[in-house]
DNA sequence: GGTCGTTCTTAAGATACCTTAAGGCAACCG
DNA sequence: CGGTTGCCTTAAGGTATCTTAAGAACGACC
């Protein structure tokens, strides 16, 4: 955070002492639809997902999150209301959160804080902008050429059928691209 | 701004005179792609439209603003880096428009302004998510229905054929659609 | 009042992607 | 060690949506 924004000694300790630890294990559930979300989630280290059911059967995979991301249900945690995700852990993973009641002293207290965040949505809605464009003007072979050139790491770590699921694709036809690739 | 966030009289001055009218008329545009966009645009009355263009052919719009909406390129805005979209007006429209560099400063001299566009910001991503995984996980017909529901006003003011576009279907299946729904 | 641009519709043929079903292979588990 | 489970692939047939091309409706302008 500091890389960031500017903190003193004094701010950075209140900051450091208001996040707690979370460790999970792998496929280890952090979020249940239908619970409320009450924290700003930061990956330390490790490998999670978040997605939604739709008619209560198939996943649709919403993002992936690695070491130096955030993840959660931001529209849970910010209308307080029941979470249409889950997030899951693909590997052992550790987490840092803050509870937003927490936060919101800190923005208070840290305007830094404040601004920290409203630069960390404003790219996050830009990055969102972004996939959202790509996933709606490419065909399926473009998205999955871009993924694989972006994000490597993450192809690497996870499931073939998670990396179809994130492309809005079947495993299937995920897996005739492939062929057709190379 | 009031209605989010309070204010003083003073401050509510410092902000009212940090905004600049624009008019403009019917199909004037408002930002070329490969231009900056340098403001943050508050829609005080019309319609406008977001869109980029794929292989420099088709448009795809992106989103409709109407009274009481934003509307800008934020890639372009907040990276400082040229526009792949269009901003054009649908209607006479009448903006409110603030400069980076105004904005910055305001929010050192009235922290509230920054507090009002970090909450801006949080439900402009989570709106925006919304609209990604509808889209995604719905039909083309679904997608329309509940357009219809919730834009009715904006469905009434733009061609039929922005619709089909802002839904991601071509006019023709469009056309389709409405004939099959009645 | 006619002409002209703009928007909407219709219909036939094409394509991207899905569904279902089956089999293969590797990893884990008793 | 053999069975089970999880994951990936292949292939056949199906569906949603697109492309192209043409014409109809409608308002705008001379």
């Amino acid at each position: 955070m500091q890389e960031t924004i500017p903190l003193t000694e004094n701010e950075a300790e209140l900051v450091k002492r208001s996040f707690k630890e979370v460790a999970l294990k792998k496929k280890e559930m952090l979020l249940f639809k239908g619970e409320t979300s009450s924290h700003m989630r930061f990956i330390a280290d490790g490998c999670l997902r978040s997605y939604y059911m739709d008619e209560e059967t198939k996943e649709h995979i919403i993002q992936f999150g690695i070491e130096g991301w955030w993840i959660n249900d931001l529209y849970s945690y910010l209308t307080q209301t029941p979470a249409r995700q889950f997030i899951q852990a693909i590997d052992d993973s550790l987490l840092l959160q803050i509870h937003r009641d927490t936060l919101r002293r800190l923005y208070d207290e840290v305007p830094a804080v404040e601004r920290f965040f409203r630069m960390k949505f404003e790219t996050a809605y830009v990055a969102l902008q972004d996939r959202t464009i790509n996933s709606m003007s490419k065909t399926a072979e473009e998205r999955y050429v871009e993924f694989r050139s972006k994000y490597r790491d993450i192809e690497q770590r996870v499931p073939q059928y998670m990396v179809a699921s994130y492309l809005k694709i079947t495993p299937e036809f995920l897996s005739a691209i492939r062929k057709n690739l190379s």
